[in-house]
DNA sequence: CGAACATATGATAATATATTCATATAATCA
DNA sequence: TGATTATATGAATATATTATCATATGTTCG
């Protein structure tokens, strides 16, 4: 059961590896919307940009937990930022995100 | 900056508690998707469905380890199974699942 | 320039998660 | 029934992730 030959049915079957990465990074980008407190900074920024001082506010949690979250879904291409003054803007990256978003929200609904 | 006042501007943009629950079920759902070892099994199925042993030669992996991936997946209510004599058979849920699947691959590829 | 405000970041501690190993359960078949 | 095959599950370990604390960086303003 374990052992698999090249030409083998198994190896017939087996995922391509060509696709292993690309599922690899589906994975990691499902991974960052797998988180409570990523998913409510993202919904807080569906409505429009905020700073991040509001976002700790609406969310009710510490500065720097923020500020982490905030890089991980930077690093992610989720939220773009931009600065204005002392004022960091964080917004959503496009309306893909919107959709991701939404599509989950259907599934739970359905 | 911590403290949040009834009625204060903050309150009033805070998220909804309604949709406080909400989110988490979202972030429970994307969770799921958030994981190499899922989504493979996930990518798996996507082309019909398959047994448990067929799934661990596809995924090279072993046999316990897939078992307990299969029971958060069906946990999570994205594939289901059936018994057919000594094998388990498992298939995607639905084809929801596999929308949430195309529309994750069509963001990286963006 | 120095104080005050806004945000970022490194280290640490607490917690969650995945895989493995050993074993249990379920079904078939000789 | 006992052996064999297929799958599930509990416990333990290894690893990853999150929040917190302390502090650094960047910006404005007096």
């Amino acid at each position: 059961m374990e052992e698999i030959r090249k030409g083998s049915e198994a190896e017939k079957h087996k995922i391509a590896n060509a696709a292993e990465d690309e599922l690899s990074d589906l994975a990691e980008l499902f991974k960052v919307f797998g988180d409570s407190t990523r998913i409510r900074i993202l919904y807080d920024l569906y409505g429009g940009e905020k700073n991040v001082t509001e976002i700790c506010e609406d969310l009710e949690m510490n500065q720097s937990a923020i500020s982490h979250q905030l890089r991980l879904l930077k690093t992610a291409g989720l939220i773009r930022a931009r600065r204005e003054g002392k004022l960091m803007i964080y917004a959503l990256a496009d309306d893909h995100v919107k959709t991701i978003l939404a599509m989950g929200k259907e599934h739970i609904e359905e």
